[in-house]
DNA sequence: AATGAATGAGTATTCATTCAT
DNA sequence: GATGAATGAATACTCATTCAT
């Protein structure tokens, strides 16, 4: 017993990440059949393990949903976080940064789009206690993107508005346009439709001269 | 509203809408506790009813959900589509019709805000083919906003970007700074807030002359 | 309300045997479905009353079918012990006692193969109290044919043997010639078949002179 | 017969054919109670094993009396077909084999008096598809049977009759004769019964010279 | 009497979790 | 560590029965 595996010698996926590889299972299974449609057996099997090793990585089938949440937006937010260090602080450097949260966001998603799924879907599925913690990932992710704007803000390039409404504005038309536009083309955004969100997100719909409310400067 | 059977005047929830009872009992038990965690006699309970009367109602606990999305999106929709023919063909009209789009469904969103968590949780846990329906259901309320941006397109009022994009992204606009915001104060926006949204709908976050890209007028 | 039937006239399917109705159609949902598979609603719908009235008539389901097995066994063995008493008391009368026994109940089960399947299969499905209502009915039922094979061996007509078990044996080859020639043929039995039950159960399979232990007379 | 397992000497009932316990369990609980009245934790507790155990093994309850009926069956029919050939070929081997066909039922039913409830009482509650199977077990185990009646009809030793049709009657004549001695004396033939069954089944109930239409030989 | 809307007891089935190997 | 056979808590759904009309 056990030959299948260990005939592929020793330091293969097994020790390296066994974790890790129950993580993208669930992943790809939460996002298929929902996160109470998939059984702990189906996960176990797309990760290539016995069922009751998801039980030694994880203490519950919730928890693995929390932990992937939390990972993922974890990533997520360390790799937003970097590249928004990454611009510089010249003039129009806030948009600039607004841009690559944007834009990474949608990368991202492009690439994860079973991470979107369950992110949208899943979550409101969990019961209060966990969902707390899931929302406390979801906060410090979006903390990230609150501090780019509240600094537009502050730097005069963006509205006054409140900030963290603008954030959660901002973040739901992303997520919304990567959403959309999955469900509808099955594939997500080109480079060009990846443009239009951030202009859309930056100038908003109205045409640059257009609106009645808008630029109605002399 | 709720005209056809009020006017019945029965001496209680018996005769008037036993069907209406049920959903309103299961969107305010479905938010609370999520679509799976809910029991359908939890359900009962909450309508005043035996838990066979749901089902004298509903085929199945499934079918709850689906008829919940599909007329509460089917009346929003309507008030939706209402509201935007009110609005006369002047110059500024489109802006004018987006502007009620959010406003409504901010106002709808504020005062169902079960509905908004039903939505924005529990979808995802449908299978695939009650999750179609919801989607169709979606699908035609959402044609009512891209109506009002396709036509806003058309005249120059708007931007010239892919209108159903658009469209994900302003509904996930809407839908983001709704949800968002009832997470973080419990309770939704203020009339103050709901000028931001539309502020930052129409015009983004880039302040008026403060972008890089906006307004480079002399 | 309750116009389709009033307009036929007072005394129509109504007063005259309601309960017949419900037995009857009982009896054929019974025998289609299974008891257990077979709704009181259906049975109601196929009486054409309404569920609640089957109520009126009968205290509960089971209640129907140990009503129906117990009537239909009283009506048969009514006939039979009419039949049986027919029949004169000259050399040979008892066989031809059971030959009547025999082919009056190859016709019942002919005109009434529904409760054929209905007795022989929903019997069992009754708890211990009810089933031993029925067996009352069915031991009735048997004592006419046991009077006839006792008689019959008591004037030496007949073997022999204990004069039950022969009852019984008598009994199933009668009902298993019926419900398998049934079962194969959907249809029942010829008269020509009718005669061979009859000689097999008055001479026995094993050929006139040929079996080795009969009629080794010189 | 039961090498596979047995042969583990399995410290307990669980190594050792888990199935079978199941099959034991559900014939006994079955024959109490009737197949609808029996839960599936009675079955599993009469088992020794846990509820889910049970759909280990089957995959639902009704599988579990269709299983039952299906095995228990063709292990009477091999039985059945061993016995019969094990008679030789010489003069009144027909009716030799046809004595053995009802020795080895009586025997078997006197064994499993369950099992003979089962079989008479339950199949009639299974739905139309399950019934089809039983009904295909039981055509192969009166396939035996029926083989015996003709090859003697063939032979000259048993009468000209149709060989189904007698196949049927005999094999109600034994079902009834066990079940009716059941029900009444609570425990099976002796073997002064058996014989009689065996007689009345070769030369009928009419006396040997005794019958107006038997060996009016002169 | 006749009805059928309302009810809730009863149960087959699923699946997260455990633990002996 | 790794496994998967065993378990039983949890629940959607059915349907016999009641009763207000």
């Amino acid at each position: 017993m056990d030959m299948e595996r260990s005939q592929l010698g020793g330091n293969d996926a097994r020790e390296a990440g066994k974790r890790d590889l129950i993580l993208a299972a669930a992943q790809h299974i939460f996002s298929k059949k929902g996160f109470h449609q998939a059984t702990v057996e189906e996960v176990a099997e797309a990760a290539g393990v016995g069922k009751g090793t998801v039980y030694l990585y994880f203490p519950s089938k919730k928890e693995i949903l929390v932990a992937l949440i939390e990972e993922r937006l974890r990533d997520l937010a360390q790799a937003l976080d970097a590249r928004v260090r990454a611009v510089g602080d010249g003039l129009g450097a806030c948009a600039e940064r607004l841009r690559a949260v944007i834009l990474l966001q949608l990368e991202f998603f492009k690439r994860s789009r079973d991470f979107l799924t369950v992110m949208s879907g899943d979550i409101g599925e969990l019961g209060q206690e966990l969902d707390e913690r899931t929302r406390e990932a979801r906060r410090a992710f979006l903390k990230v993107v609150e501090s780019v704007i509240r600094e537009g803000i502050r730097d005069g390039e963006f509205r006054g508005t409140d900030s963290w409404l603008a954030t959660y504005a901002i973040e739901g038309m992303v997520m919304g346009a990567a959403l959309g536009w999955t469900m509808r083309e099955g594939l997500l955004l080109t480079d060009e439709h990846v443009s239009q969100v951030v202009d859309l997100c930056l100038h908003g719909i109205a045409g640059e001269g257009g609106g009645p409310h808008t630029c109605t400067s002399p």
